[in-house]
DNA sequence: TATGTGATGTTATAACATATCAATACGCAA
DNA sequence: TTGCGTATTGATATGTTATAACATCACATA
């Protein structure tokens, strides 16, 4: 388990190759990549951090690639639906999958400090949420878990 | 753990022991349980499901106890803050606290059919999270669990 | 050409949340 | 008990996030 986030890297070449991965995905599912909702992950991963729908619909606007909300919403619910970007609920925001290509209980360390986030995998059907669920005959689609908190850089300067 | 939540018990009775917790809660800690503050944490016990910020205002504008957003928001911070209550992140709700006393991570099992949700408690600083948490540096000063799906009536309804 | 389907465009509005400043109540020391 | 500082409430305005509803476009195919 790696949590990317927190650590520099050659961005270039990660967002290429996450676009190429996109890329593989849809053509694999046969999903339409259509040009809003590419450049959509194009502008998450360029970001490489969360961005409101309305921060992404800004960037859109400016492009003349639409101007209304419901272009942004459905363009992030593509890549949510898809497993190509995450939404944080503690944030309401929305984020690139850093794990692209196989499936996972996505997992986020939110900075409360300077906003950044770190993905990290889980596998939390064992835990007691699992037993908690099955005990009571729940049937868990979907688990958020969203860890708030300092990320190293902010740890140092608020003490 | 119990997930309390769906299933049948003694409301009026929960009603008053949680009010009698948080009475002494609040007297130990020496906070100001003031009469809005009050109400607020009994109407989250009454409906026994999250509610939100202006379904509550709603409530406390017929009972003449402030009709604006802010009487709402601050109350229920005033709860989350101490422990009274939780925000469920994925509804923007908020629910009182099942259980009052003990300290703990909750965790919701929140049905997307009848948005009935259930609270239990878990444990999950030791998980994989956590060690993403310990090997980046990052630190965690709270956590956000909570699983989407249906719940036991919902399952049957819903095929 | 007609028809179905999925994606977009567009308007309006619902739902959730906070900033700000004035007024009032409360706890406590002088 | 008086006065002071702090916490709480009242009130107005505004910011932010999300969706409903309906029209249109583009493409595949019967």
């Amino acid at each position: 388990m790696s949590a990317v986030g927190f650590d520099k890297h050659d961005h270039a070449c990660c967002i290429n190759d996450a676009m190429q991965q996109a890329e593989n995905l849809c053509a694999k599912e046969k999903l339409q990549f259509t040009p809003v909702r590419r450049r959509v992950m194009e502008i998450l991963l360029k970001e490489h951090r969360a961005l409101g729908a309305y921060e992404i619909l800004e960037i859109l606007s400016n492009e003349g690639m639409g101007s209304q909300p419901p272009v942004a919403y459905r363009a992030l619910d593509f890549l949510v639906k898809n497993g190509l970007a995450h939404r944080i609920e503690r944030l309401n925001a929305y984020a690139a999958c850093a794990h692209l290509g196989h499936a996972h209980v996505p997992a986020f360390l939110i900075c409360r400090c300077c906003k950044a986030i770190a993905e990290a995998e889980t596998e939390l059907s064992q835990g007691r949420l699992g037993q908690a669920a099955k005990i009571s005959g729940f049937q868990i689609e979907r688990i958020v878990v969203e860890a708030e908190g300092l990320c190293p850089a902010c740890v140092e300067q608020t003490p």
